[in-house]
DNA sequence: ATCTTGTTTTTTATGTAGAAAATACAATTT
DNA sequence: AAATTGTATTTTCTACATAAAAAACAAGAT
């Protein structure tokens, strides 16, 4: 096989919506228009409205494009064919190594991970090539690929810098003029927090989410794509964990819930010794949580 | 065509190497002593001693492995042909972009790139990919790459971050130990730059292997597998940076011996703190050379 | 004359084939 | 029995082929 049709697919559902925002017998516009709608090619969009055709949802000669019938549920291609296969790929690795839980110096076999994956050894390739970015994996040249693992010295050393990056986007956010979008969101922020701690019980498995935006607020004030991509790193390492390691969650959000609030609520009244001390502590406590679910040395 | 046999081609050139160290007469060691030798399989050792037999410079017969005659020139392989492919690449490419002066937005295909340099497509692409974590190019997914180029952001950014690193590892240098080995290493380099000044006119060129070892040595304190790949995309650019632009190079290198001098000199006799801001200083022209010779904004 | 569609060409994405290299296992020599 | 070689199998690497998608061009409609 070549290359796979997911664009296609996705225009294509994203054309069933479009159809059903416009109604029946409405007329569809110019190729070029909804190409530039969709950023994609009209090449794409006439094999599109060739399908729409041969499912007789749409009548098409020429520049006549009228809508026969709604599209139903049948209509649409499944979820999972519209995927990207690097977006199929991340999840099953990620839960190949950090779910499995393997022990460092692993050797990872393309053709083995191609085949548990169901995709092609080209594709795991690439992945991995660009995963490698992130420090965690190694290429034995004509070999295979090592696990260096998420062990104790890397966990700190991440955080490390992790600290480094932060501290110092705090104190660019402070010195921010207190009109500036910056402060709302951090307002608008700590409104979601208080919602979230009000049912934390019902409420605390949403809690990853706003971490991960808390901290990118603060990061982007830096203004650095060293930083911002240093953050990916870290979104990635969290969002595993988090969902991998559940022993004690509710109460570790709950806190870091607790600790982000301090932050905002000393910020909010302009106190910002106060709040960077606080920032502070929150980062040695996600330090803590974090390796003290590492198993490896 | 498949894979290519460099490995071969580079075990062949070892092992001549090898035999005119043992000289004539001499008896090759058992496979797999060799194998673990050059740290490639039994496979390809077997392939060579086929070819050296085949070109009568051994007599091979079981384990029966004597020399027939020393190898001359003309029995190597070319050095071109046992580089590695993305060692090829790279130096072309960058040729391509910072020789070449291009502008940010400069779209780059993959084909294109292919043809010029006389690599395979699948090369090429994974170059890039692994490239791409410099932040430099991004893809478009299903058009090209684009290049982001070396802007005044990107040099500005890259600075704040190297700033950041290499001061809080000046600040663990400046702990260590005096008996450590750092400090010896650090003395030593303080010889070679005094050996480069004194005869500067004739040794500039040499400077930039230097300035490589002095700043790595610092962040090396550090400990931090993030800093030092981070050091790699500042050596990358400053290696090409120093290959391209040529003005002033004499005064350039002259005034960073200098500077790097008075830094190695003030932390010899202890003073930290004036260590610590001639560093600073010597940073900071580092910055603002570089910056000045950004031609895109 | 401009906009839109029909057709062709170019480029990208990805699976596959086949050689290279590594690895495993069997046979042989010491 | 241990070490080494011979042979077979597995895995990796990379050029290539081909479908998808984009881009360019030509023709037709308004």
């Amino acid at each position: 096989m070549a290359k796979t049709n997911r664009t296609y697919k996705e225009t294509y559902n994203a054309c069933l919506d479009y159809i059903l925002s416009l109604g029946a017998e409405a007329c569809l516009p110019p190729e070029k228009e909804m190409a530039a709608k969709w950023s994609i090619s009209r090449s794409t969009v006439r094999a599109v409205l060739d399908h729409l055709a041969e499912e007789k949802i749409i009548h098409w000669k020429g520049r006549e494009k009228t809508v026969l019938r709604l599209p139903a549920k049948a209509d649409y291609f499944q979820a999972s064919e519209t995927r990207p296969t690097a977006d199929l790929i991340e999840p099953a690795f990620m839960q190949y190594i950090v779910g499995g839980d393997l022990a460092p110096g692993t050797v990872l076999r393309e053709s083995e991970l191609a085949k548990n994956f169901g995709v092609s050894a080209s594709s795991v390739r690439e992945y991995l090539i660009r995963f490698s970015r992130f420090g965690l994996i190694e290429k034995k040249p004509n070999r295979y690929w090592v696990l260096n693992g998420f062990t104790r010295d890397f966990a700190m050393e991440l955080f490390d810098v992790r600290e480094m990056f932060e501290l110092r986007a705090f104190d660019t956010f402070v010195q921010l003029p207190r009109d500036h979008d910056s402060w709302k969101k951090l307002a608008a922020l700590g409104d979601e927090h208080r919602y979230l701690q009000e049912d934390i019980d019902g409420r605390y498995m949403q809690f990853p989410r706003l971490d991960d935006r808390f901290h990118r607020l603060i990061i982007s004030t830096f203004h650095n794509r060293f930083a911002d991509d240093f953050y990916d790193l870290v979104a990635l390492i969290f969002h595993y964990h988090y969902r991998w390691n559940k022993t004690g969650e509710k109460e570790r959000n709950a806190d870091a819930v607790e600790e982000h609030l301090m932050v905002i609520d000393a910020l909010g009244v302009g106190d910002f010794d106060v709040g960077r001390i606080r920032f502070r502590e929150h980062l040695q406590t996600a330090r803590r949580t974090l390796l003290a679910s590492v198993s490896w040395d």
